[in-house]
RNA sequence: GGUCUCGUCGUCUAGUGGUCUAGGACGUCUGGUUCUCAUCCAGAAAAUCGCGGGUUCGACUCCCGCCGAGAUCACCA
């Protein structure tokens, strides 16, 4: 394929979340496959809607999960302004043309008389078609006056890189409002005029676009413009029911994502691969994969189902493959935000010690929160815990008192306090008390934890190290 | 209502006329890994391929009809 300009041009009203975030994932995918660009363009063009911050949000979301636009706001480019509402005067002039060829109208015709029009076609059950009521002598356009396109009904067909060949009737073509009253051009407009000002070859965008495209193929027609590639992407659906996961659906943004500690590779695999696959059995892939594997083609054409607990797993995943391909450091470097309070009056080399026996455990790095409690904190003592437990109580408070102080005995005598040496005496333990591993070993692991669960027993002792061991030991000891 | 789109395990999907007694992954369940939780490994259950016709020696795959779901019909994008 040739080099492929791609846009993501979202309106500034509110957060990207998962629903909608796609069309920037795949817009980036095409256009670096190509050696193309992709470009982040503001549709701003509804002052009621616009939400003051919303731009820096959409830009910090593609930051984190890696897709760098090549023209855009924050980095600019040869076709800028990237703001629709900074380019009102382009829309006009563009709009001007389709006048003078008498395929545009200022329409005059007030509110209420279109209100009017509509009631009626729906009283008589019929469509609703502003064609049909078009002005007969439409006056000069001034500012303040809409705009409409001049449609000719006709049929119209065109192939959607996802959908396949597409056809329709006369009967969807209509007048549609080019530049509103207020001088700012609807989207229907003004994303024609700038993608063809900026060389767009790849329309990305939502399914719900489908409909209209007949519409934009006769402005694309009347301006005598080449056609890009159409591309629609199906909606991802919510959890429940068959609606699209917006917003109200408690479609949490891509950054509350980051919060949780979810990892931006495990973010932007799982959502890559929401409808898309390349035909293998493979789950992981890297932005490097995707970059390489992936085709318009392969793209589902129904809508796929969000589900969080396969994002979850996929984390899982991606902690793991950070810390065997790439080491502990750089998965350390990740959790810097998720430890708890306590860990901050720690070291370094020991929160990396904690994270290297506990990272296999995690699903987001926020688990680190509650599973290492223990390892920043002498934890309270809950004897009930040690009682009710389920090997544990078949066992008198005596015998655990005195298997406790063995345990003791047994431990003060390990030289290096390695987890090879304790692992060692562990074992030696288990011969000379004729205990069954499950009893000695949930014994020692509740006293030193006081925690549903832990890494392995003798590299928890060992990171906690032999005083902390000791000493929780000891405690225990006393308070039966 | 008009127009358009979609319809394979609970979920994401593989499948382009025979290799499909429909494959993989998540989830679920079972077992293993000297304690726990998790990882990892092994295994199981789970889809009359929306329904009904047709074409064909043979259809999940092609055609028609139906049903179901969704999108759209704004001076919103």
């Amino acid at each position: 394929m040739k080099e492929a300009i791609t846009r993501f041009a979202p309106s500034p009203t509110g957060y990207i979340h998962i629903g909608n975030v796609r069309s920037a994932i795949y817009p980036y995918l095409v256009a670096r496959q190509t050696g193309g660009k992709m470009i982040l363009r503001i549709e701003d063009t509804d002052r009621t809607r616009y939400v003051e911050g919303a731009t820096e949000l959409i830009e910090d979301t593609l930051k984190w999960l890696g897709l760098e636009w090549d023209e855009g706001p924050l980095v600019g480019g040869p076709n800028g302004p990237y703001f629709q509402s900074e380019r009102t005067d382009l829309y006009i002039k563009w709009a001007k043309k389709l006048i003078d060829s008498g395929r545009a109208y200022a329409d005059p015709t007030p509110s209420e008389k279109i209100e009017e029009y509509r009631a009626k076609c729906n009283a008589e059950k019929k469509p609703f078609l502003y064609r049909n009521f078009r002005p007969e002598n439409p006056p000069a356009w001034e500012p303040g006056m809409p705009i409409r396109f001049k449609s000719e009904p006709k049929a119209y067909s065109w192939t959607d890189a996802v959908m396949g060949e597409m056809h329709t009737g006369p009967e969807v073509l209509d007048d549609i409002i080019l530049i509103k009253a207020d001088g700012f051009p609807t989207y229907n407009f003004a994303h024609i005029v700038d993608d063809t000002e900026m060389g767009v070859t790849h329309v990305m965008r939502g399914v719900e676009y489908l409909s209209s495209t007949p519409n934009y193929l006769a402005i694309y027609e009347a301006l005598g413009l080449e056609r890009p590639v159409f591309v629609s992407l199906p909606h991802i659906l919510a959890p429940q029911g068959n609606k699209k996961l917006g917003k109200r659906d408690g479609a949490k943004s891509v950054t509350e994502y980051r919060e949780d500690g979810v990892l931006p590779e495990a973010m932007l695999n799982y959502l890559a691969c929401l409808g898309w696959n390349d035909g293998t059995e493979q789950e992981i892939y890297t932005k490097q994969d995707l970059i390489e594997k992936f085709s318009l083609d392969r793209i589902q054409s129904s809508g796929a189902r969000y589900d969080e607990t396969k994002l979850l797993w996929m984390n899982g995943q991606w902690i793991r493959k950070i810390a065997t391909e790439q080491g502990i450091e750089a998965l350390y470097d990740r959790t810097v935000n998720f430890w708890p309070e306590a860990a901050a009056s720690y070291s370094e080399d020991y929160r990396k010690a904690v994270l290297t026996i506990i990272y296999d455990r995690l699903k987001t790095l926020s688990d680190l929160r509650n599973m290492t409690a223990y390892f920043f904190a002498d934890p309270q003592i809950d004897l009930d815990m040690l009682i009710s437990n389920k090997y544990l109580k078949k066992l008198s408070e005596a015998e655990i008192e005195t298997l406790l102080k063995q345990t003791i005995a047994a431990l003060s005598e390990v030289t290096d306090w390695s987890a090879d040496s304790i692992q060692e005496t562990l074992n030696q333990l288990l011969v000379s008390t004729g205990k069954k591993p499950a009893e000695l070993f949930s014994l020692i692991r509740i006293a030193i934890s006081f925690a549903p669960f832990s890494p392995a027993l003798n590299l928890t002792m060992a990171t906690l190290g032999r005083e902390v061991t000791m000493a929780r030991l000891n405690k225990v000891a006393r308070a039966i």
